[in-house]
DNA sequence: GTATTTCTGGACCCGCCAGTCCAGAAATGC
DNA sequence: GCATTTCTGGACTGGCGGGTCCAGAAATAC
């Protein structure tokens, strides 16, 4: 399938109507009646671009998503080591979460899909991904001296990145972002040798 | 609304199998004809006992299993104190997450209803508890002297109800428990004084 | 400038499933 | 007992929403 210019900008238009409508105030169920009105396409040029329907075309979408969640974290993620390279991180995310508010384009996502496996896979990716970021920061500051060395990275890493999802995850339910700080900090704390 | 004897047997008939169908191997959407099938009840039974249809049933469903939640988690939770009850709850929480699997009647709830709004308080409420036996469990344990008297118990016990949580939903779309153990016994090492 | 491919619009189909309605059976009240 | 309330079954409705189809417009190829 080879698309012309003006194909591949509708094919794209489509995908930021989605990408956004997942990301605005109230996603709910994404029908495609709505993305067509948003874009001013038509049923044919939805199945045309995107043959598998609705679950390719989430599909897509769940990959940019995924990259964007990683991309909003840099270039803090990039460079953690020092204790105030953490602190500033640990910042952002809780600036970045706090204003999202109850949303999440990728929690959304994934109660959206039928057979969740494709998103579900992405979303793991991701996940590993930050999760090598944060052990490689972790190890980072342990070769700096400013971390106790008896932590174990890896599965510091792990319970960090479980109590970020767990964190999110209340404050997408109660609004409140006090898990997600306790999480952090906790995490902080158990870093900085005392 | 004054139920008869046949009449509360078989509302709880209903609920019963509702509960069953959410811890079953795929709960998926839930049908309400499903559910008729299950118990060879009728429409006119089901909207008789739930005027408010679907979403007063799944509310109802879902103050069980919260309940469930805590419940299986006795006599675990209100005896938390020594080291060796820390670990024998971890192990526990490992055990019982484990073998549930992928599934998790509450999280599947939270993507069942259209205004979540009412699950999710159910949700916050018994979590609220839960955090408080952990945080009641720091201090007994920080009282006994086997727990770091610098820890902020309130805090340690958001922070790892996030872990948990975390943990739970990284299981629930990878199959690996790695995670959840890794929040669990991060929290642990953090509270033992070393 | 003709042939071929890609793009676009929208009418239509169809399965799904929550919710309605009502008529008759069973229980309960007195 | 008769009247009243509760219980039960199932046929029916209605809307929602994903997916199909096809005819014609626009672009591209040569």
């Amino acid at each position: 399938m080879s698309l012309t210019v003006k194909g591949r900008a509708t094919r794209e238009r489509i995908i930021e109507a989605a990408s956004r409508r997942l990301r605005s105030e109230e996603p709910g169920e994404m029908r495609l009646d709505d993305l067509l009105a948003d874009t001013g396409t038509s049923k044919g040029q939805l199945f045309h671009y995107f043959p598998g329907g609705k679950e390719e075309l989430l599909l897509v979408v769940a990959g940019r998503e995924a990259d964007r969640v990683l991309a909003e974290q840099e270039p803090y993620l990039s460079e953690l080591g020092s204790p105030e390279s953490w602190r500033a991180w640990r910042d952002a995310l809780v600036a970045r979460y706090g204003a999202q508010g109850e949303n999440c384009p990728l929690g959304s996502l994934m109660g959206q899909v039928r057979s969740t496996a494709g998103v579900a896979a992405v979303v793991s990716a991701m996940l590993r991904q930050w999760q090598d970021h944060l052990r490689d920061g972790v190890r980072a500051a342990q070769a700096a001296g400013t971390a106790d060395p008896g932590v174990d990275a890896e599965r510091a890493a792990a319970a960090l990145i479980a109590g970020v999802q767990g964190g999110v995850h209340v404050l997408r339910s109660t609004g409140d972002s006090g898990h997600l700080e306790a999480a952090l900090d906790e995490f902080l704390d158990r870093l900085g040798r005392t």
